[in-house]
DNA sequence: GTTAAATACTACAAACAAGTAGCATTTATG
DNA sequence: CATAAATGCTACTTGTTTGTAGTATTTAAC
């Protein structure tokens, strides 16, 4: 149960992107729109890059744009390419291997709250997000 | 939404000592009954302590046990006292503040899953964790 | 072709969390 | 009183995550 600060930049930046997908953004553009530390911004963009959300264009002129419809991007893709999945679905008590039986007490306390939250994360995509009624306002 | 490896920790100890919540327990075996680096667990047994969630008895026959019921220490008390509330309650998207408006995507997506973690750490007592169903096998 | 504006790569630095060690203090036991 | 077995305090070490810097590469514009 873990979401990672670069995880939540990966959230902030890939959201804002996703109000209006088909533009190319450049990571100044990104750093003036977001408050995350320029070079680290940059890097985490290439490595959205690198997982497939976002395609850079190198060279002038260049920057970044989604590789793939924002409505089959899920957050727990996101979630996963940077903190892994076991971030969200590893064992409360921390063990590396889940030993469910009648020892382990938090279990079926646990169980159903993290699968809401896989649930949750799994079914919304980042258009979802950017669809959400609040933002007829 | 951050649970540390040290809470995790404190999950088990303390869960582990409910099983049999009037006996008194020393760092040594509580480190024969849980995997825990043993200098480690003897720092956070006396932050524990401090905490409130357990009582030291110093000196040779010393040892820890519950300083309150343990139907009254939640699980959400645990993960203040170590992680701070704001690791459960705090953005997904790392701000500091929540500036929840038309302008922030995420709020009403994360806020019922937000809850509902909140909710069973809330309700549930280290009592809870030992009477559950499944440990009547 | 040269320049300028963008991303890519890799190494280093700082901050934080986790783990270790030494020694002090407390108290039951003989 | 001396010893042994327990916790308490504080500093240090290690490992991981976050943040920074330098330099290389790519490509549009002139």
């Amino acid at each position: 149960m873990n979401l990672s600060k670069t995880t939540k930049y990966a959230f902030r930046i890939l959201g804002h992107m996703a109000k209006d997908e088909k533009v190319l953004y450049s990571a100044q553009q990104l750093h003036k729109d977001i408050d995350i530390p320029e070079r680290y911004l940059r890097r985490l963009l290439t490595d959205l890059s690198k997982s497939g959300f976002i395609k850079s264009i190198q060279g002038r002129q260049g920057g970044f744009t989604f590789a793939r419809d924002t409505s089959k991007i899920t957050l727990m893709e996101i979630v996963d390419s940077i903190d892994g999945k076991d971030s969200i679905d590893g064992c409360i008590l921390g063990y590396d291997v889940c030993v469910f039986n009648y020892s382990c007490p938090m279990h079926n306390v646990w169980e159903e709250t993290k699968q809401k939250t896989i649930d949750t994360l799994t079914k919304t995509s980042l258009k979802d997000i950017n669809n959400h009624p609040h933002d007829v306002f």
